[in-house]
Formats: C-alpha cells, sequence, structure tokens
DNA sequence: ATAGCGAATATGTATAGACAATTAAACCAG
DNA sequence: CTGGTTTAATTGTCTATACATATTCGCTAT
C-alpha cells in the first residue's frame, strides 16, 4: 500500500460516504473551514479534494451556502465505442481486414459533401467475418488518406493513428440485413444486424462518415464502470 | 462575454493548440517555469490548468521529462444511455409506462441470486409501443422498490431517482424479435429489435438486471460529443 | 562498451495568506 | 407582510514559497 496524497484521502474518504449512502443527496458536505480543523491542513488541500468531487459530479458546490451531495446521477451512464481493431484484439481474436472497393468519388452525400474517398470492406475476427463497412473520408480534410495503405490497415485503424476529431456523432440501431449486405456478411437476407453509423468532424468540417453493419449474432457492444 | 479564470483562460489555449493540430501528439508543451513566465502568474495557477489538461487526458506528464502532447485520443468515444423516459420527453414526445407483470420471487438467476422483484412492462412514445423491458430488482438491496408505485413510474426511472450506483455494465446487441416478444410490441416475429441488457451494482451488490428490447425501426441510440 | 551511481530537472504536493465573487440570510423601510 | 438593501458566510482564484518525488542524463569505474 502506497501513502497516498493528502487530497486524495480526503477525496476518497468523502466520496465513500457519499457512495456507500452514509450521506444521503442534498446532505451537507463539511466545509472548507471545517474539513481544514478535521485534517489539520491548508484550505488549498482540501479545495482541491473537494473540487475534484465536484468535477465528477458527486457533489455541487455553491459559494455562500456551501457544498451539498449531489442529486442521483446525471440519469446517464456513458458507453465506450472502441477501434474494432483493437477491441477483437483485445479478446484475444485475430483481427483482419479485407478491402473490397475503393475509389476517389465527388460525394453528393448532403453530410459529406465534397471530393472523398469512399471504402467499403470487411472485419473479421479469426477469420469470422465480423462486419461490413462503407466508409467516406474527406480528402479535402485529409489528404494524407489518399496515400495510406487502406489495404493492409482498416481506414478507422488508420485515422484513429492520425486525424484527431474535435466532434463525433454516433448512431446505433438494428436492422434486418438487406440482400447486398447478406451476401458481403455470409448471412441469410432479413437477417438482424447491429448498425453504428459514425460521423466525425475536426473544427466544424466533415471528416469521415461510416457505417459497419455487424452480423448480430457474433458482436455485441459491451462497456463497464464504475461511478468513481 | 465574461472574463473567464486565468487557469481556465491557459488550460482553453493550450487545448486549442492541441485539438487544433499546431502542436501534434508527442510534442513537448513548455513547462510549468516556461509558461509561468510567459503569463506572468504563479507556477500553482499554470499548474492547475495542466493538471486539467492531464485529467482530460490530452496530455501527459512525467516528472524529470516534461508534459507532452498525449497520443491521438484514447482510440475510444462515449455513448451516453439516458434514462428512456427523460430520452422521450427530451425528443417532444409524451412518454408513458404500461405495467404488465409484476411479482416478488426467488431469483436463480445466476447473476442476480436471492429475492427479487420481477416486473415486465411497455414503454410508449406517444402512445406507441417503443420498447419491452423485463427487469429483475434485488430486494435484499432496495426493499423500498416494494412499496414503490411501479405502476405509475416506470422502475428505471423510480431506480435512477433512489439509489445511486457504483459500478454498471451495459451489453447492446441486435436480435430477432421471438413472438412472445413481438406479440408483446405488435410487431411481426423475425422482425429486428435492438436490445439493450444492464447490469449495476452498488457496492459490488447486484441491484439490478434489466434486458429492454427495442422495436428497431422506431429507435435508435444517439450520442454527439464535442471534445472542445 | 557498459553497468552503476549521483545530480539535475520537471512535476507533485502542501502551506499560509489574500482578495474576489456569489448568494443566503438578516435587516429595514414602506 | 413586502420588497429592496446590507451583511456575512462560503467558495473561487491566485501568489509566493518550500520540500518531496520520480526520472533522465551524464559521469565514472569497471
Amino acid at each position: 500500500m502506497k501513502a497516498a496524497p493528502l487530497h486524495e484521502r480526503i477525496r476518497r474518504e468523502i466520496e465513500a460516504r457519499i457512495l456507500s449512502g452514509a450521506w444521503a443527496p442534498g446532505a451537507r458536505v463539511p466545509g472548507e473551514i471545517e474539513l481544514m480543523a478535521q485534517y489539520g491542513c491548508a484550505r488549498m488541500t482540501v479545495n482541491k479534494a473537494l473540487s475534484a468531487l465536484a468535477h465528477a459530479g458527486l457533489v455541487e458546490r455553491r459559494r455562500r451556502a456551501g457544498t451539498f451531495v449531489a442529486r442521483p446521477r446525471s440519469q446517464s451512464m456513458v458507453l465506450e465505442i472502441a477501434d474494432l481493431a483493437r477491441e477483437v484484439v483485445a479478446r484475444g481474436q485475430t483481427y483482419s481486414w479485407q478491402l473490397q472497393t475503393r475509389r476517389e468519388a465527388l460525394s453528393e452525400h448532403p453530410e459529406m459533401p465534397g471530393p472523398v474517398l469512399e471504402v467499403e470492406g470487411v472485419h473479421l475476427a479469426d477469420g469470422m467475418r465480423l462486419a461490413f463497412e462503407h466508409r467516406l473520408i474527406s480528402t479535402a480534410q485529409v489528404p494524407e488518406v489518399l496515400t495510406a495503405d487502406i489495404a493492409a490497415t482498416a481506414p478507422g485503424t488508420w485515422l484513429l493513428g492520425h486525424v484527431p476529431w474535435t466532434e463525433a456523432e454516433n448512431r446505433i440501431s438494428a436492422s434486418a440485413a438487406s440482400p447486398a449486405l447478406a451476401r458481403a456478411l455470409g448471412i441469410a437476407a432479413g437477417d438482424p444486424c447491429l448498425t453504428i453509423t459514425r460521423r466525425t468532424w475536426r473544427g466544424g468540417s466533415p471528416v469521415t462518415l461510416v457505417h459497419q453493419h455487424f452480423v448480430a449474432s457474433r458482436h455485441e457492444l459491451v462497456a463497464r464502470f464504475g461511478a468513481a
């Protein structure tokens, strides 16, 4: 056991009391002066602990009023969507990518106007077809992609390593496989698919628009969190 | 425009340079001493700015070495899963909940052993069936739920307001509707459904296990982020 | 060359004090 | 009682300083 910094200890002790329910939502948390005396430290130290808790959303602080345990939670959880290649490898499977189509085009897609690189291909885990991907990449925003070897590296993986995004939107839905999609994935038409549509922007300009269709029986999105 | 605190201004200026790509991943960020001179302030102030950036994962700090722009992003994004009632209302629709089954039982489910309240019902948006829910709630962990009016309030909404969770797991998948599910949702058997399975714990003990089956054509999970 | 060791350096933590900003509560005038 | 005004409690920000801690770099002995 390593000696944790004092502000960390204070933070954890208060956090524990909140998570255990000992301090109910809405309850008043001791003020900085009080905690300062209690721990025999400077106000900056307890301030750091309380600020961290406020940042994490566990407490709410109001001047003149004090610090209070925040009402339950933002009523929401978050799901992490990782890069597919990493995710597959993390599960102990071997990942591979099969490029099927690559062409430069002038997109008339309302969400991605202008010159784009259009890519289609299949993601495989242990050689089994996992997902079909259709992607548009703005060549105006990412000219380097034209010289990238996207037959060897999946475009999503390549992009993550080369282009930081500033905004992104994910849509997750279920649908029945169209005949063409069923053929690409080797399943029956009408079989359920999990579809992820992701758009990313960089400073307001669209970078990429991607549809990933997963074979439902072969993929699940999983996310686990601790509230700490 | 309100005058932002100095540490906030410093944080934002550095953040902007990273997000714009002016400072590439791996590049060295000016040290605290340097920034201190540059902004004419105390070291604690720049420290606060840099610590916040480190906490957000935008930079990496190593003693003796310095501060560096972190490698692209955690290669992952985050999807917010809100409470269903809120989500529907946020879209401007009216939300309602139809309780179908409520019984106390002794669960032999491996993930939720012990006495549970088992609830089944349907979520409606503007009167249209949106999702079928099957839920187990541990009555050992949440005895108050036995007296809650879960015919009036959906159990998920009730729980969010009463029981803080400390851990949660979400699984999202697609599947074809079973005949029973199709009947409950008023769709055809075999139609694609989006399924969310969520388990939450409080201090290691399971609190609730829920399956929500959405009519694929009527629901999508959407999440949008700005990195700024 | 190489392994080990010491020193330099950048961050991490903490103190004590000061003033600013916000706002709940007390007070007061009508 | 009502509405506006003052007061004071509490958090927010910042300074200047000090020492702790980790880690790279270079020196030295092998």
